[in-house]
DNA sequence: TAGATTGTTAATCGATTAACAATC
DNA sequence: TAGATTGTTAATCGATTAACAATC
C-alpha cells in the first residue's frame, strides 16, 4: 500500500544539475551545503530546492548544517539508477562517433560502451579502447552483450535507415545525434540531442 | 498595448520536436498535416498540439486540410529566430571540438562558427575548413566578430578555466559539453549538454 | 450541405511559491 | 537557549485537458 513517494518529473529533471554541482562543492573539500545556498548558486527558489531534496534524500537535512554532500550525492545517483551498469552500441564512427567513443564521462554514469558500429569499411578498427565493427556483427553483439540501448551518429540522410538496423537488432531506444524526426515502431524509444538547437536557444536568450 | 501574445515555456521547448517532424514530411513531399496525425505521431495530445500551433501559426490551419507544413515550418523558424545569425566560437579542438567543427547542423540554425581555440600548440590548425587558432587570439576574435556565445569542448579539468577565459573574452553564454558545473559571473549564461546524462535517462525509462 | 478539423473558453491537474511549525 | 535551517501544509500560478462552438 505505501508506495516509494513518486518524484514529479520537474525534480527527476533538476536532479542531474544537482548532482553536477555537489560534484563540484565535493572536490572543493565541502562537506555539508545548505539548500538556501544551492539555490543561489543554481539560480532557483530556496523551497524548490529543499522540496526536492526532501523527496531525494535519504537522511533528512540537518538545521544549522544542512545536507551532507557525500550521502546527498548517493542518493541522487540511486535514484537516477547510475548505479545499474547498462550496455550500449554506437551506431557511425565517423567524427562524432568516435568522440563519443572516447568521451570519459559514461561509464561513470553506469553506461558501458561495448562496442561501435559502422557500414564503411575503412571506419572499422580501434579507436579509444573500443572496437568499431562492421554493421553485419551488430545483432550478434546485441543479443550477446542483452544491449537495449543505442547512440546514433550517423549522417542525417543515414539515420533512418541505420535506426530502423538498429531496431531490427533488438535496440529498445536510441539516443539520436541526427536532426531528424525518426519514425519507429511502437515500444521503442527516441531521444534527440540537437546541438543546434541547444546552442541556438541559449543564443537566443541573449537577445531577449 | 496589444502585446505580441508571449507563447508559453512549455511550448517553445515542444517547438525545435515540432520543427524536426515537419520537415521530415516535407522531404516526403506532404504539403498538410491535422494536428491529429501529428499529435499521434509525436506522441502528445491534439489539443495540446493545436494550441501550440495556434500560438505559433501565422495563418490558421484549415478544416478539412489542416495546416500547410512549409508555412509552418517558416513560422516555427522565425518564432525561434534561426532567420538570425549569430557568431561563435569553440573552445577545445580535441575530439569532440572537432566532431562539432564538422558538424553540418549549425548553419542550418543560423549559427555561425567562426572559428576555434585550442592551447596546445599540435591543435593549431584547419579542420573542416574552419580553422583552429591559439587561445591568445580568442580574445581579438571575440571583440572583431561581436561574437556572445561559446560551446565549450575541453577536458573536465581544464573546463573551469577554460570558461573563465571565455568569459574574460567577452562571451556571454557557454554550451558546455564537461560534465562539470561552472562558476560564472552574473550575467553570463552556461547551458550544459550532457550526453551521459540524456543517454542514462533514456535507457533509464526502459527499466520502468 | 455534412463532416472533418480548427480554435477557444472553462475545468482540471501539477508544480511552484508562500507561510509557518518543527528541529538540531 | 537562541537562531539558523529544515520540512510541510495551504495558496498561487501555469500548463494541460475537456467540452463545444466556429469554419471551410
Amino acid at each position: 500500500m505505501n508506495e516509494e513517494k513518486t518524484i514529479p518529473k520537474s525534480t527527476l529533471s533538476r536532479l542531474p544539475a544537482y548532482l553536477r554541482y555537489l560534484k563540484g562543492e565535493r572536490e572543493k573539500g565541502v562537506a555539508f551545503v545548505s539548500s538556501a545556498s544551492l539555490a543561489e548558486d543554481m539560480d532557483l527558489s530556496a523551497v524548490c530546492v529543499r522540496k526536492d531534496l526532501s523527496l531525494v534524500a535519504s537522511a533528512p537535512g540537518k538545521p544549522r548544517f544542512g545536507f551532507e554532500i557525500k550521502e546527498l550525492i548517493s542518493d541522487i545517483e540511486r535514484q537516477l539508477g547510475y548505479h545499474r551498469r547498462t550496455n550500449a552500441v554506437v551506431m557511425g564512427a565517423g567524427g562524432l562517433g568516435r568522440a563519443i567513443l572516447a568521451y570519459e564521462g559514461f561509464s561513470y554514469y553506469g553506461i558501458d560502451i561495448v562496442a561501435a558500429f559502422d557500414c564503411s569499411p575503412e571506419k572499422i578498427g580501434s579507436f579509444s579502447g573500443k572496437t568499431v565493427y562492421p554493421v553485419e556483427r551488430l545483432k550478434e553483439t546485441v543479443e550477446r552483450f542483452q544491449v537495449k540501448t543505442a547512440v546514433l551518429t550517423v549522417p542525417r540522410l543515414a539515420a533512418q535507415a541505420a535506426c530502423d538496423t538498429l531496431v531490427a537488432a533488438g535496440i529498445k531506444s536510441v539516443l539520436s545525434f541526427a536532426p531528424v524526426y525518426l519514425t519507429v515502431p511502437e515500444g521503442v524509444r527516441v531521444k534527440y540531442v540537437d546541438l543546434a538547437v541547444s546552442l541556438a536557444s541559449l543564443s537566443e536568450s541573449l537577445s531577449e
